[in-house]
DNA sequence: GTTAGCACTCTCAAGAATAGAGTGCTAAAA
DNA sequence: TTTTAGCACTCTATTCTTGAGAGTGCTAAC
């Protein structure tokens, strides 16, 4: 086969050494591949090919008399046009689908409960970001009293996300006129996706729109505190401490930096979405992740479907040599699956 | 004064080491005292007396010609007795303030915000606990049907939590029906604390005693369902990362230890509730924690009350060598906030 | 185009030497 | 009896050196 910029060879090489150096996390020298690999050329070839590929910038030299390294570059050949797919095991799947079936019906317990097997499978870090709610429908709404000023606004999402919101009334409500408030909510604006209803709520013409009516003071009050909600999506992270036995994270400045960015929830938030195409998935390396701090991570995300056309993703961070293939083959099961869960839910 | 086991003179020595040490993080020699404490003794006079204190258990040297260094022992005669009260200064009570008035009347905010301000102000990691709900009272209790097998039970508990409960329902249940066992159920059970519902949701007796004409297979049912949940608290940890700063976890592994312990929600949960007695303040000093891989830390903990009986627990996670009497203020203060703040909301 | 051979470079581990910090002990001073 | 000065001794930490080993790059032969 001919490739575009290298010969096939080259790509061999280059695969061998991605390979070898993830197994070992150290450099590779010429006589490492003769030995573990059986290209039938001798360790003064490859070494002509390695510099070739070092000119090329798919590789380096840590000193003059160290093996070599994959750069970034290298590892994006290695990605998007190398690696072949690894099948996950039996096993594997089974242990994925495992892992949601001890966990009940409750939206967060299966966002928590997915970082824990990305983790715990992929001896990485497991992410998940959950859902932007503005994009989710609205299946159903109840207000409750808590005391004279405050109510207790529940939102019930089609995909079975629950959002609590303490919402600020203007003056007592009767309990009666609670109810009914709330009855007219449910009845003209369920089935809704947020977003919507947001925009509704802040519009004294769409109100009337929709409110008919039915429209009163205390109802435009409520209907505003309730949905004026910040935009908010949640981080599940898990197997941070995954990190300490990687070998290129043997000193404590190294792994501080990373700490550092997990602490920052918003910044994975950004991270996880930033550029995420639906049901794509997608690998970041090294400092394509944008991220300071996190230059010496890769990210595999992927986004999963919850509902219509709403999407989170899930991902999971780990050094930049990573099992690529593998950890590919899981973020892609796993949103498959999460997918499917909230499929069949509804 | 007098002590019971030691003279004045080591007490003072004693005190002046742990200060010394706590700032500098560095074995400490007899010059060093001489020269930042004025003792009016000789550095010869004080290797003498360190020698005693070592004896004594209360001191080690790491090697031969080292300075002294406090054992756990020694921090606990510090702790117990000798350490005095420092007031947070007016900056530092109102940055705890300042935090609360930020967040809303959220209740997993306020937890949340409460361990952001603990590891903010100590530059330690900030742990909250939430109260357990077995001692909450029930305010009231909302049904939300899904779908023909589910509903969702909210819980608002009188101390302002919100507990989401997806609970499992045998068969169709009309709205009317949902609504009805709805009101009957607050009816009956509103004001009492949770621990006596589940009691009674589990006994057929007390059911009927509870219900009286009322009861019906459906309710039983739902009762049941919605009331086994399984006991539950919450942790929220922040500041994590602070700990690489600390100069004795200066290597991985000791660090690593700790952050694997960390990720182990429910020991972290233990370790704040073990023998934790209503309001009181508590130090565990290094291994006093019994929590493997946390030998290095000190806790500072306290109760604070949400309502009625009910406690959760805030803590301070730290190097043995922390600032116990700053921390002790800042845990003690904090508490005392949270309380109120939970009071005034009732 | 491929390979063997070889000089060269750089790292890593082990050892040696040195400086410095701090103690413990002893004997003198208060 | 208590305190202090003096001094020998111990241990650490740093620096320098050395040697072995790994791996490359280049050159010349295949």
């Amino acid at each position: 086969m001919t490739h575009s910029v290298l010969d096939s060879r080259k790509y061999a090489v280059l695969e061998a050494i991605v390979n070898c150096y993830n197994r070992t996390a150290e450099p590779v020298s010429s006589q490492k591949i003769v030995r573990d690999y059986d290209m039938g050329l001798s360790a003064s070839t490859l070494r002509n090919t390695m510099a070739d590929l070092e000119e090329l910038g798919y590789l380096t030299h840590p000193h003059t008399s160290a093996g070599r390294v994959p750069t970034e570059q290298g590892y994006r050949v290695y990605v998007d046009s190398l690696m072949t797919d690894q099948k996950l095991s039996r096993k594997e799947r089974q242990f994925i689908r495992d892992g949601y079936a001890a966990s009940s019906h409750d939206f967060e317990e299966i966002m928590d409960q997915t970082s824990k097997i990305l983790s715990a499978i992929s001896h990485h870090i497991g992410v998940v970001l959950s859902p932007e709610l503005h994009e989710s429908l609205l299946r159903r709404l109840e207000l409750i009293s808590i005391d004279s000023e405050h109510i207790l606004a529940v939102l019930l999402m089609a995909s079975g996300a629950v959002k609590n919101q303490v919402v600020s009334i203007p003056k007592d409500l009767s309990d009666e006129e609670l109810y009914r408030i709330n009855r007219i909510l449910n009845e003209k604006l369920a089935g809704l996706p947020l977003k919507q209803i947001r925009q509704i709520s802040q519009d004294p013409v769409k109100l009337r729109a929709v409110f008919d009516q039915h429209l009163s003071d205390p109802i435009a009050t409520v209907t505003r505190n309730t949905f004026a909600l910040a935009q908010e999506t949640h981080v599940y992270i898990d197997g941070t401490s995954n990190f300490f036995s990687q070998p290129e994270f043997g000193e404590v400045q190294k792994i501080e930096s990373l700490f550092r960015v997990l602490e920052q929830k918003e910044q994975i938030a950004d991270l996880l979405s930033s550029q995420q195409e639906p049901l794509g998935i997608q690998v970041l390396i090294g400092s394509e992740n944008g991220c300071e701090g996190m230059e010496m991570c890769s990210i595999v995300r992927s986004s999963y479907r919850v509902q219509g056309n709403q999407f989170g993703t899930i991902g999971v961070i780990g050094p930049t040599r990573m099992a690529y293939p593998r950890i590919v083959s899981i973020v892609k099961f796993t949103s498959q699956t999460i997918s499917e869960l909230f499929e069949e839910s509804l």
